[in-house]
DNA sequence: GCGACAG
DNA sequence: ATCTTGTCGC
C-alpha cells in the first residue's frame, strides 16, 4: 500500500508532498520562520478571515472582511467557494482551509495591516496554527482568535470583561485565554506573526463591541456561515 | 496502549 | 464545521 497524498496548492504550500506526516514536516519548518514581535505599520485596516461549509462539506467557502481599524466599519468584503480537498485532521487545520483563505484575502481591495484568523497561530503543538500559517506565507501580521483550546493549560479566568490567563504549553506561554464579554466562554487567541504574545490580546480586545467576538473575525463568521441580519450596535 | 483533539 | 426548535438568561 502506498501513502495517501491530497492535492497540494503550490502556493499555500510550497515544498509539501501532500501526505500527513509531510504536512507536519512542513508546519515544523514553517515555524521557525514565525516572529513573534510587534512589527506592523499603524493599524488603519484590519481584515477578518473564516471558513465554512456547504453541501455536506463538499464545498469550503472561505470569507475575507476588510474594517476601518478605527470605527471599526465593514469596507469590503469577499467570497470564494472552492471544492474541498481535504478532511478535518486536529492540528492539520490550515491544509484544509488555507487555499481557499488566501484567495479569499487577495480579493480583497485593499492590503490590510492586521489580519485575524479564526483559528490558532502558535498555541498549536508544533506553533503552526492557521493563523501563523497564513502570516508566514503572506508576510502579514496576524493573530489567531479561536473558541476552544487545541493545546495547552491555564489557571482561572475571571467572569468580567477583559479578565485573562496565559495559556501554556508546559512551561512555553503559547497564548492567552480573554474574556472578551462578561459570563461567556473566553476566547483564546494567540499571535499568527510579527505581532508579540502580549499585544495579541489587546488588539483583540479593541475591537469587541458588544459580542463574544471581535469584529473581523465575527463578521468574517457570518458572511462564511451565510448568515446575515443584524450586524452594528443601535443607530446613534 | 489510552485519551485528546482549532474548525 | 454542520445537522436543527425551542428555550433560558441577561
Amino acid at each position: 500500500m502506498s501513502v495517501k497524498t491530497y492535492p497540494v496548492d503550490a502556493a499555500a504550500f510550497a515544498g509539501w508532498d501532500g501526505s500527513i506526516a509531510g504536512a507536519r514536516r512542513l508546519q515544523r519548518e514553517l515555524a521557525q520562520r514565525v516572529r513573534l514581535v510587534d512589527d506592523f505599520a499603524p493599524l488603519r485596516r484590519i481584515a477578518g478571515l473564516d471558513v465554512g461549509f456547504e453541501d455536506g462539506g463538499t464545498v469550503t467557502r472561505a470569507a475575507a472582511v476588510l474594517l476601518d481599524a478605527h470605527s471599526l466599519a465593514l469596507q469590503a468584503e469577499t467570497v470564494v467557494r472552492r471544492p474541498t480537498t481535504m478532511p478535518y485532521v486536529p492540528g492539520l487545520l490550515s491544509f484544509r482551509e488555507l487555499p481557499a483563505l488566501l484567495e479569499a484575502l487577495r480579493a480583497l481591495p485593499e492590503v490590510p495591516d492586521l489580519v485575524f484568523v479564526d483559528g490558532h497561530g502558535i498555541a498549536h503543538p508544533r506553533r503552526l496554527g492557521i493563523a501563523a500559517h497564513v502570516g508566514v506565507v503572506s508576510g502579514l501580521p496576524t493573530i489567531g482568535v479561536a473558541k476552544s483550546i487545541l493545546v495547552g493549560t491555564h489557571a482561572a479566568v475571571g467572569e468580567t470583561r477583559g479578565a485573562r490567563a496565559e495559556l501554556r504549553d508546559g512551561e512555553t506561554p503559547i497564548g492567552t485565554v480573554l474574556r472578551s464579554k462578561d459570563r461567556v466562554a473566553p476566547l483564546i487567541v494567540s499571535p499568527g506573526h510579527r505581532v508579540s504574545l502580549a499585544t495579541a490580546p489587546e488588539l483583540v480586545l479593541r475591537t469587541v463591541t458588544r459580542y463574544r467576538l471581535p469584529e473581523p473575525t465575527r463578521l468574517a463568521d457570518r458572511l462564511a456561515s451565510r448568515r446575515g441580519g443584524y450586524t452594528g450596535a443601535p443607530r446613534p
